[in-house]
Order: C-alpha cells, then structure tokens, then sequence
DNA sequence: TGCGTTTTGTATGTGTACGAACGATAATTC
DNA sequence: GAATTATCGTTCGTACACATACAAAACGCA
C-alpha cells in the first residue's frame, strides 16, 4: 500500500474520465488529419461546417457555434481569411462586427470535404458496436 | 435541403462524435483547473500521478506513460523540473536517457493533489447516472 | 440625455499537441 | 567489427485553447 495516497484510495490515471477524454481526443483528431488532409484542422472544419449552414454571421457568434471562445476564434478566423476560404466584410448595422461568408472556394472545399466528415466519425466510433454507439453518442452530448 | 452536403446526408456537426469529445475535453479541463488550482495542468498531473508510481524513469517513457509524445513531453518536463517537481539525473546505464523522478516538493503537492482527482473525475460525470458513469467510462476506454 | 454595462474584436502570454528534422547513443544484423 | 537500424532527447514551426487586458461600439435604463 505504500504507494497509495493519503486518503487511502489508489488513484489510477487510466480510469479518470479525463485523461481518457484526452486520450480519446487525441485518437479523433489522428484519425481526423489521416481522413481528411487538405490542411484542415478539426476546428477549422468546425467552423466551416457552421458557416456554411448560417449564412453570414458575426466572428465571435461563429466562434461560438463551433465552441470556440474569442482570442481562439481570432486565430482561426485569420488563418482562413489568409487562406481565402472564408471572407470578411463590415455589417453595416454594427461597426465593430465583421459579417463572414464562405468564399467560392471555401464553400467547394467544405463541400468536398463532408463527406469524409461522415468516415471519420465512423471510423473514431469503430471499436464500439453499432448499439453501443448510439448510445455512447447520447451520454457524451449530456457531458459537452 | 438547400443546405444538405452533395451526398444528399445533412452533416450535423453537433451529433459527431470528433466535436463531441473535443467539447467534453474542453469541459473537463476546465473543471480540472477550478478544483485543482496550484498552477497545474491536467498532462503535468498526469506525469506527476505516473512518476509517483513509476519511481524513475527515462523521459520519454514517462511520457508515454502518460499518453503525450517526445515533443510534447520535453516541453511539459522542462517546466516541472523549473519548478522542482521533478529532478533529472543522468541514466548510468544509457548516456541517451535521464532518470527523473519526483523531488520531495513534487511528491508532495502530487501527494495532496491526488484527492482532488477523485473530485474531478465526479465533477465531469455529474450529469450521468452512476450506472451510466460505468458503462461510459468503459466505452471511453475502448476508444483510447 | 447621459452614464454604467455589455459586446466585439484584438493582442499578449502560457501551455498542450504534433510533424519534421537533428545529433548522440544504443541495439541489431551481417 | 562494421554497417544498419532504432531510440533518446531536443529544436523548430504550426495550431488550438484559454486567461487577461484593452479600446471601440452598442445597449440599458434611469
């Protein structure tokens, strides 16, 4: 017992919920670089999935579609600006806002991509059954 | 379904499962930083929890022990050995490798931190079940 | 109208996380 | 024993992720 801590339970890492997170975490955006490629990182996927269903939004309330908070979703946002995926423009009914919209090549690129969006989902959820799935999906939305 | 991909299937982000972790993830850690304060991270109580049962070990096998890779573990080891959590000696069997192990400073805090681990851990699966917590916690694994 | 409060976007600093490349050393193979 | 291969630790570059701080603009309400 001499390695067990004060309180007298054995702390095991590998039954913590998150550092299995975190290892999960990382085994999905593996799988997320190998299926995807085309240098898109899994929050910038995000981004353009929900600009593409919302039209022209603001950046922070992007961001907060794609769970980002705001000194992280400047980032994001400059790196596809600077890719020409996405476009910038003043709202003119609010000047400190900028309005994005997806570019022509912004939106063909996330059309392309969807697709594969669906395989890497698949493929993260593999070792589950199908049953398991469905219902593994249904408690990681209760913790999000 | 103006808005659905070419495939015809509408991508939604919020049911696959890559976003779902990656929010969880997010919650986790921030739930980590309330309880645990003391300018730890989540890797660093990690490394220091597997150190604490390891004894010594070279740097990248502690870090493996820990599910990070060498880059990353050189950066996290480097920061506990400025903070004299963690000493490093040369390996007098490998001249590539350097012993680490806890110092009393790091045994300690890693020693009264420990509890708080179990606090965390409940905090994040607060919103399941206890039979749920199980069942989650063993699907999680398998996706490690 | 005016004044606090909130929101928006930006900037800086710290800390993962990982690919790629590197020199030094060890282990393996021939 | 020499050549090949693998491992160890490091460095560089890129990209989240978030705390904190800030100025400009909008909003709330008295």
């Amino acid at each position: 017992m001499a390695r067990d801590n004060p309180a007298g339970r054995s702390y095991r890492l590998e039954d913590q919920v998150g550092h299995l997170l975190r290892r999960a975490h990382q085994r999905a955006t593996a799988i997320f670089q190998q299926r995807i490629g085309a240098d898109i990182t899994p929050t910038q996927f995000a981004a353009l999935a929900r600009l593409r269903d919302a039209g022209a939004v603001s950046q922070n309330h992007l961001g907060r579609l794609a769970a980002m908070d705001p000194a992280t979703t400047q980032g994001v946002m400059r790196r596809l600006r600077q890719r020409a995926l996405i476009a910038a423009r003043p709202d003119p009914d609010d000047r400190r806002r900028s309005r994005l919209t997806l570019t022509r090549r912004g939106r063909a690129l996330i059309d392309r991509l969807l697709p594969n969006g669906f395989d890497v989902s698949a493929a993260i959820l593999e070792p589950l059954s199908p049953r398991e799935r469905v219902t593994f999906l249904a408690m990681l939305k209760r913790l999000g």
